[in-house]
RNA sequence: UCCUGCGUAGCUCAGCGGUAGAGCGGGUGACUGUUAAUCACUAGGUCGUUGGUUCGAAACCAACCGCAGGAGCCA
């Protein structure tokens, strides 16, 4: 009979020896003595390896045992006994040992630490690494808590498009989406577009969410968008993964407690599920991560105005690179500075002037500041972006025609304010930036499996 | 797009005007309940590319390419 097969991590947290379990899995480093070998096995279920003892004895020792090399993939059965040496409790004694493929020479993973710009020039090899095991765990992690965050809220999960024709907020920097030949594939109709129209991939699933809100009441979109962004930075993807609830009926206060609740919820829901991976990161990637993440979960956020931000960095007496004005976007070391040096925690800074802010932003009483508002973390800056939504037709209008759009082109986003309109707000939050805070991996390159980047497209 | 820095062995780096080095990894052997094992031997390099300066360039200069960090834009 066949013995079933145990994860590495049950294994380990076992509570008693067992005579026979089974184990598969990729060798992460092997010790020959001269009557036996010391292998051990990682198979991704959690950071630690078990060790397996096989005996000069077994079959095919010299042949299949000694030539293994690190990355090999192996089979083994045998026994689970508690551990003669230090530094583990269980171990396995193998009474047999399949080699599924042996590595070549040229394996590149070494037992030695690597960088992460190496490592990301083998992102197909690179989940096998400790760390990025750890980060890629606890990035599955994060997703189910995303989901289970709304769920449990009675929020609705709705798929926008991919592709889609209106650019949002007239963002500009967009993919275009057409086929090779430039036209429906057909040769009679060469010239004419796939979908009738211009098409690109999403910037943002906002506006199609609240046409959803405006049905459903409370909404969250999760899925991939894209910037055609050339930007080089740590906190930049061409391709990430967003979060975007809308809520039906809620102003911009209600929208700032769910993004606050949000981000507590996710930070606590990791330091109960992953915490042997945020171990890891906190001993080698950000010694300061642990205490962080215990202050977001104890401490409550911090809300100021854009205007209070204002008079906070004036009063600071620091010396900006770029000097502080009223009506002026926040720059990354003004952020900074509210989050990391003045609050020293999150920050949520709301009523922004409504010359910044798009045209779909609720303009306020004061006819100078727009509902709107972003969620600031320590070491990352802006994770949350979101405001009450404009639902009035006449000031929307006006919106749209002050920055450029044409009607006609979100004639159904405007047919929102005439059938039913009703207050409503949402947010995004950039999901790779929350995985950043959560695991203090610096840039954002190393929290997607396959990282998209202006001049990089590898795998 | 702008600004700064860096490209030397598979990896991490030293060498900074006199002709290629170390540690790790690989190979071979020894030894050991080992655990980033240890010890010995060994293979491995158009010093990012092109051009220039020089008796001589990995080193100095220029252009280009690549990568990284910062800024802007944002999530």
């Amino acid at each position: 009979m066949i013995t079933k097969r145990s994860m590495v991590k049950a294994l380990l947290a076992a509570e008693e020896p067992s005579p026979r379990v089974r184990v598969q899995g990729w060798v992460r480093t092997k010790r020959d003595s001269k009557a036996f070998s010391f292998v051990e096995i990682n198979d991704g279920s959690c950071l630690a390896n078990i060790q397996v003892i096989v005996d000069a004895t077994v079959p095919d020792y010299e042949t299949s045992i000694l030539p293994l090399r690190t990355g090999a993939s192996i089979e083994v059965e045998g026994e689970l006994v508690e551990s003669q040496g230090k530094g583990q409790k269980w171990e396995m004694v193998a009474k047999s040992v399949i080699i599924h493929g042996n590595a070549d020479e040229d394996y590149p993973l070494q037992k030695k630490g690597h960088n992460a710009e190496f490592l990301r020039s083998i992102s197909h090899l690179r989940p096998r690494s400790n760390l990025f095991g750890c980060v890629f765990r606890v990035r599955s992690r994060l997703a189910y808590a995303v989901h289970q965050f709304f769920q449990q809220k009675d929020f609705v999960n709705v798929h926008t498009p991919i592709i889609t024709a209106s650019d949002c907020e007239g963002a500009g920097e967009m993919f275009q989406v057409k086929t090779l030949s430039g036209g429906t594939g057909d040769n009679e109709k060469g010239s004419e577009e796939f979908f009738g129209k211009p098409a690109f991939l999403t910037v943002s699933g906002q506006l199609e969410g609240e046409t959803f809100a405006c049905a459903l009441s409370n909404i969250y979109t999760f899925g991939p968008t894209f910037r055609a962004e050339n930007s080089h930075t740590t906190r930049h993807a061409s391709e990430f993964w967003m979060i975007e609830p809308e809520m039906a009926f809620c102003d911009l206060d209600a929208d700032m407690t769910l993004a606050e609740e949000l981000v507590k919820y996710l930070v606590c829901d990791v330091l109960e599920n992953c915490a042997e991976d945020l171990e890891l990161f906190g001993k080698f990637v950000d010694k300061g991560l642990m205490e962080r993440l215990h202050f977001v979960r104890e401490r409550s956020f911090e809300r100021v105005t854009y205007t209070e931000a204002v008079e906070l960095l004036e009063k600071s007496g620091v010396k900006f690179e770029f000097p502080v004005e009223y009506g002026a976007n926040l720059q990354s070391e003004h952020e900074r500075y509210l989050t990391e040096q003045h609050f020293k925690c999150p920050v949520t800074v709301y009523n922004y002037p409504k010359e910044i802010k798009p045209f779909y932003m609720r303009l306020n009483d004061d006819d100078k500041t727009v509902a709107a508002m972003d969620l600031l973390v320590p070491g990352i800056g802006e994770i949350v972006g979101g405001s009450q939504r404009e639902e009035r037709l006449d000031i929307l209008k006006g919106n749209m025609e002050r920055d450029g759009l044409k009607e006609e082109e979100y004639w159904w986003y405007v047919d929102l304010r005439r059938y039913g309109s009703v207050p409503h707000a949402g947010f995004g939050l950039g999901f790779e930036r929350m995985l950043m805070f959560v695991t203090g991996v610096a840039n954002i390159r190393d929290v997607i499996p396959f990282p998209r980047v202006p001049g990089w497209a590898e795998f």
